[in-house]
RNA sequence: GCACCGGUAGCUCAGUUGGAUAGAGCAGCGGACUUCUAAUCCGCAGGUCGCAGGUUCGAACCCUGCCCGGUGCGCCA
């Protein structure tokens, strides 16, 4: 597609020479006009509020500047062809309406580009996108959903966008937990339990000689010898460690396969464990390293943002030592113009501090934390140690379970392998789009019937109209062979129609809204009301038994309804299937 | 104490950064399947956008103060 703006943009741009025709040499060079979408579509397709702010600078009355404009855009030589008609109301808005055959030519447009019409910003830029980050030898739960179903759909409008995406799975393979699972591993780990669930016994051991450590004082330092050891590279330590990051890996690729999560690359923490010291070399030369009661730390005391802890008392490095080596070392191997981070919201300070000390050194990149409201449940907050999680796996089975009673009992027909499968594709994706729907930044109260809705504003409700359409086109392949839809227009006769066709003339908006914002759920926004449109439409008006030449045109336009759906279920990481 | 975030319909939440009469879903009430998938659609009802000031043509959105909730604030990540 040559043309690589949204509507808005280019109706901008004609504002935009309409005003310096208007009125010359009197409009500041900063000034970008703007249209945008009507909030409601008894004012028309799109809007320009720039009147009224124009008025203070131009001295004139914001309905005299709005005159100017559409008097400007109505010369028979100027008329953009997208517009139909512009109307000034109230203070000094003007409304365009937008023609419906040109809606349909860029339909055509849109259908005929590989990426649906969405500008291709991010082309020769990479964006390296970090999340989920589960730590080993703990089980994902459900505090674990967020960071990965979030950072997938960002990874996957990034790559849309046309972006170079690494997607890193930055494990937390190297705390000091370590000391304590070897310790506990040695003495207690139950064989048994850890071939049948070896991430439930690791943690199982982890839980009961974190508990020890409390009571017992010569435990925690027994612990703390077997990290140091391990750290040291003794063999035995570091073959067990392995052996505790091999098992982990096999549970998380369980999980991350179910949820078709795949990263580029996985590099825990101890990745980096060889370039710590460098860090503080780094620093040091940097004249940003100070000593601060026995420990070496950035002041970060003039940013309000107290200090940045790089080395403990004890020697030790710490996360924020890591992951300073994480940015030099991403910047050193792939030259990204962004690094992405989505954790919880819990982290923040973190980021910040080590954001500021990355700024300080001069490194040229750009650092985003893209960070969500925390999970809780009902009760309060979950932990580990509480031993209220609710584990990943078991919320995936469940969330299958239930759609797999929907599909058994609206499908009855469809054969029990297509019925499983459909169940998968609907209960992963409820879940999924329970997540993606809603503000990132909200906090989330856990419970099982809103994570698995199943009705209204969720997944199932996109994937119906989808299937719904497909199954239309079956049908409509099957009684009418000899129609040919590539020659048919999309019609935009209807305010329906008309109304359907430019919501899919905006896709392009919706994507680049949410890979700008970071904001997933604008797509999913988007994509609601695009559905909510078709079922109405569906409603409506008849398709196979339309007349011929409005049959065709139908479902040319109801087809683009569909991959619409289809390539934006897509990018949340969510199936479409053929039927539900 | 300081910092960040939230407070919008009975409940769960949108509201793309200042635009027109604040929107959905669920729950409630009333309608629509002999017809392309009723996991649907149409309609009704439901609001002091936490409170009080301020900024301006215009504020749920920006500023100030306060109330309530969450989270964080040196050697965990």
């Amino acid at each position: 597609m040559k043309n690589t703006k949204t509507l808005g943009e280019e109706l901008s741009l004609y504002v935009q020479a309409a005003l310096h025709d208007a009125f010359p040499e009197m409009i500041p060079n900063d000034f970008e006009a703007t249209v945008v979408k009507t909030a409601d579509s008894r004012n028309g397709d799109y809007q320009c509020n720039d009147a009224m702010a124009l008025s203070k600078i131009l001295r004139k009355a914001p309905r005299e500047i709005a005159n100017a404009i559409v008097e400007t855009l109505e010369k028979p030589d100027r008329k953009p062809e997208m517009v139909s008609s512009l109307e000034i109301a109230g203070p000094g808005f003007i409304n365009f309406r937008l023609n419906s055959e040109w809606i349909a030519d860029r339909l055509l447009a849109i259908e005929d580009d590989a990426f649906r019409g969405v500008p291709q910003v991010g082309a020769e830029k990479t964006v390296v996108i970090d999340y989920s980050s589960p730590n080993v030898a703990k089980p994902m739960h459900i505090g674990h959903i967020r960071s990965t179903v979030i950072g997938n759909a960002l990874d996957r409008l990034h790559r849309f966008c046309g972006f170079r995406v690494l997607s890193d799975n930055h494990l937390g393979d190297w705390g000091t937990q370590f000391g304590l699972i070897i310790l506990g591993y040695r003495h207690f780990v139950d064989q048994k339990a850890l071939e049948a669930s070896p991430v439930q016994e690791l943690e199982r051991v982890y839980v009961e000689s974190y508990q020890k450590s409390k009571e017992d004082e010569s435990w925690l330092d027994q612990a703390r010898k077997e990290l140091v050891k391990l750290q040291q590279g003794d063999e035995e330590n570091l073959a067990l460690w392995k052996k505790f990051v091999a098992l982990s890996m096999g549970e998380f690729d369980k999980i991350y396969e179910r949820l078709d999560v795949r990263f580029d690359l996985t590099r825990g923490e101890s990745f980096y464990n060889e370039d710590l010291p460098g860090v503080l070399t780094r620093l040091d030369e940097a004249g940003l390293l100070v000593e601060s009661d026995g420990a070496m730390v950035v002041d970060l005391e003039a940013e309000k943002l107290g200090v940045c802890i790089v080395r403990k008392t004890d020697g030790g490095f710490n996360y924020a030592t890591t992951d300073l080596a994480t940015v030099f070392s991403r910047v050193r191997e792939f030259e990204p113009e962004t690094i992405l981070y989505v954790t919880d919201e819990r982290q923040q300070r973190h980021f910040r501090q080590f954001f500021t000390v990355c700024e300080k050194l001069g490194e040229g990149v750009n650092l985003e934390h893209v960070w969500f409201g925390l999970m809780r449940l009902p009760e309060g907050t979950f932990s580990t140690r509480q031993g209220n999680v609710i584990k990943l796996e078991v919320l995936l089975d469940e969330a299958e379970r239930r759609a797999l009673e929907i599909v058994q009992s609206s499908s009855p027909d469809l054969p029990e392998a297509q019925q499983r499968d459909v169940a998968r594709a609907v209960g992963i994706g409820a879940l999924k789009y329970a997540d993606l729907s809603q503000n990132p930044q909200s906090l989330v109260t856990f419970t099982w019937d809103k994570a698995m809705a199943l009705d209204g504003n969720s997944a199932p409700y996109l994937q119906y109209a989808h299937a719904r359409i497909r199954s239309v086109l079956d049908k409509h392949a099957a009684q009418f062979p000899d129609d040919t839809l590539e020659g048919a227009i999309p019609v935009c006769t209807l305010d329906l129609e008309k109304g359907l066709g430019l919501k899919v003339a905006q896709f392009p908006e919706a994507v680049l809204g949410a890979t700008k914002h970071y904001r997933p759920n604008y797509l999913a926004d988007y994509l609601y009301e695009l559905a909510q449109q078709y079922s109405t439409y569906h409603q409506s008006v008849p398709f196979l038994k339309s007349e011929d030449g409005v049959r065709e045109s139908r479902m040319r336009l109801i087809r683009m309804v569909a991959d619409t759906l289809k390539t934006g279920l897509g990018l949340l990481g969510i199936e479409a299937p053929e039927r539900i």
